[in-house]
DNA sequence: GACATCGTTTAGAATTTTCTAAATGATGGT
DNA sequence: ACCATCATTTAGAAAATTCTAAACGATGTC
């Protein structure tokens, strides 16, 4: 039967696919591989089927299955008789944005706008620069505080109800 | 006058912030650190300034700045009487998230949708699969529809007005 | 048209990140 | 209590990325 050959290759395939999406996103390859070999399970798989299924050490596995959870990506499921770990994708897509991802995100923000802040603060205290004129010294605090006011509307928009209405 | 200190290692603190948060967003450290600088820079800068302010290569600078220039993140602006190559930051943000960064974001999209979709018609032309139960089919074929339509969603989301306004 | 200066390319060095094997810790079964 | 089995930690190997120096090409100057 030649077609299931070529849904077994499409399902490598679609593995693969999303290790390259996540490490296009600068989330390390593993990461979108090993999600979409849960995904696309029916039953929940143990360390050592995802080991064996994605060519990689228990090691890795274990690592990555972890940040997966923290993510809210993946549930750790419990079965009958085995006392080995059993995990299952979530497959509500709204819960991994709002819980997992966005969260992270936010804090990263949080720390450029930090910054922001403090330089914005700095330059306040500090009116008179050798290397800058008055003129200029003005244009850079316009822009910090353009700066700082982009980093609030982002803030705003991300910690909004609106994404999760989209999703 | 020591408040003129405080200002410079504040400037050189936003610009390492800058490179940490491009880093942490998976695009490399020396990109934000350079669009810092320039956004930050009243006047525009040479290749020269860039590499010297940053400590790095020209080599570097030139491959970075046009990184930037691609993601319309910095112009090119001539300097009469002067054939070096000149360079300042876009202030509008605006500009940078529509005509940079989203359609970047789409086509990463594109990729990782394209491949959802080849999987789920694989799966319609090859009903029976050896590893998996009639109803395990079924779950799979409905996950894939479930993150095909996240797909689509996300990609209508993104080519919306909806978020040029919010900037 | 030769020289000087600047930007780009490229081959490979240096750094960072990712991965693994082995050791360790933990837990259930007998 | 001991053994077997599993997950985790960690130190270092392997791989990928980033950076640079040197060579090159292009362009303006005298």
């Amino acid at each position: 039967m030649p077609s299931q050959v070529s849904w077994s290759r499409e399902v490598r395939r679609f593995i693969e696919a999303g290790g390259n999406t996540t490490h296009a996103f600068g989330l390390g390859r593993l990461i979108g591989r090993m999600f979409a070999l849960l995904y696309l399970s029916p039953k929940p798989c143990s360390l050592e089927d995802i080991s064996t299924h994605l060519d990689i050490s228990k090691a890795s596995a274990s690592m990555t299955i972890r940040q997966l959870e923290e993510w809210h990506a993946v549930r750790h499921v419990p079965v009958e008789g085995d006392r080995r770990d059993f995990y299952e994708a979530e497959t509500e897509f709204r819960i991994i944005v709002k819980q997992g991802l966005l969260p992270g995100i936010r804090k990263k923000l949080a720390t450029a706008g930090g910054q922001i802040h403090r330089t914005l603060e700095a330059g306040a205290s500090a009116p008179v620069s050798s290397d800058h004129s008055p003129a200029e010294i003005q244009i850079i605090k316009k822009r910090l505080r353009t700066a700082a006011n982009l980093h609030k509307k982002l803030d705003g928009l991300l910690s909004s109800r609106l994404i999760e209405k989209l999703l």
